[in-house]
DNA sequence: CATCTCCTTTACGACTTCTTCACGAGTCGA
DNA sequence: TCGACTCGTGAAGAAGTCGTAAAGGAGATG
């Protein structure tokens, strides 16, 4: 059986993400994200406001390790920002830090910036 | 006896599906679905706006386990598509969600949508 | 038996997604 | 400024998924 602990939906702002359906909906427009792309974006927001590193992002979608040279994780980053500022222009979920990894941060409303760290 | 809890009928923007009697009204007239037709059409209408997989909807008409390459599913879903367009051009009832299943999205009316996937 | 409808399965083309590669921009330190 | 490195992203071919027509069988009907 599931992991009852699991929650089934993310609430990013106003991002829905529903685990168990692939489902994400964006200010209640739903957007179609390919199986790679969703748990990307699954991953990432699972672990709203902190840096994951590569490594982990990789282990969580594709499984197994990442090896040198790989790109997927950013490629999967660069569609997923195309399909989410295509949805909603003027936020920015997915940051990056160089050298580390990625972090999802959750965009409450227009205009309105919880925290916008460094960058 | 039935689930005393389950509705008779769904309404499903202008599709009426009355359960009991599989029948369903396209705007007031009705469809001839066939049992399969209507018993997939009534799957995702119990669960409407929401992602199915396609193993869930095998299972709720079909009865038992979606076996590998099994495409009962996806052809019944096409007969259904076809029905429902013929009966109310310009909607779209039943949305693709690549490597997850389909979604049933109620649509009120002409020109109205309630959500439209963004790519 | 002849015909009709429905169901199941198969087949193939169209389309989508995945993976990998390549090139350029940006960053950092010497 | 130069070189090394990281990252963003377009593109191409491979791989996989989906849409749908059609064939054949089973069962119902007259």
């Amino acid at each position: 059986m599931e992991n009852a602990n699991a929650p089934n939906t993310l609430y990013a702002g106003e991002l829905e993400i529903r685990l168990g359906e692939g489902l994400v909906l964006a200010t209640g427009r739903a957007l179609t994200l390919s199986v790679r792309e969703f748990e990307l974006l699954a991953a990432m927001a699972r672990r709203a406001g902190a840096v994951v590193a590569r490594g982990e992002l990789y282990s969580a979608v594709w499984g197994g390790e990442l090896r040198d040279g790989d790109r997927s994780v950013d490629v999967y980053v660069s569609k997923l920002r195309g399909k989410l500022e295509t949805a909603m222009p003027d936020r920015r979920f997915i940051h990056t830090h160089p050298g580390f990894g990625y972090r999802f941060q959750p965009q409450l409303s227009r205009d309105v910036h919880i925290e916008t760290p460094v960058d």
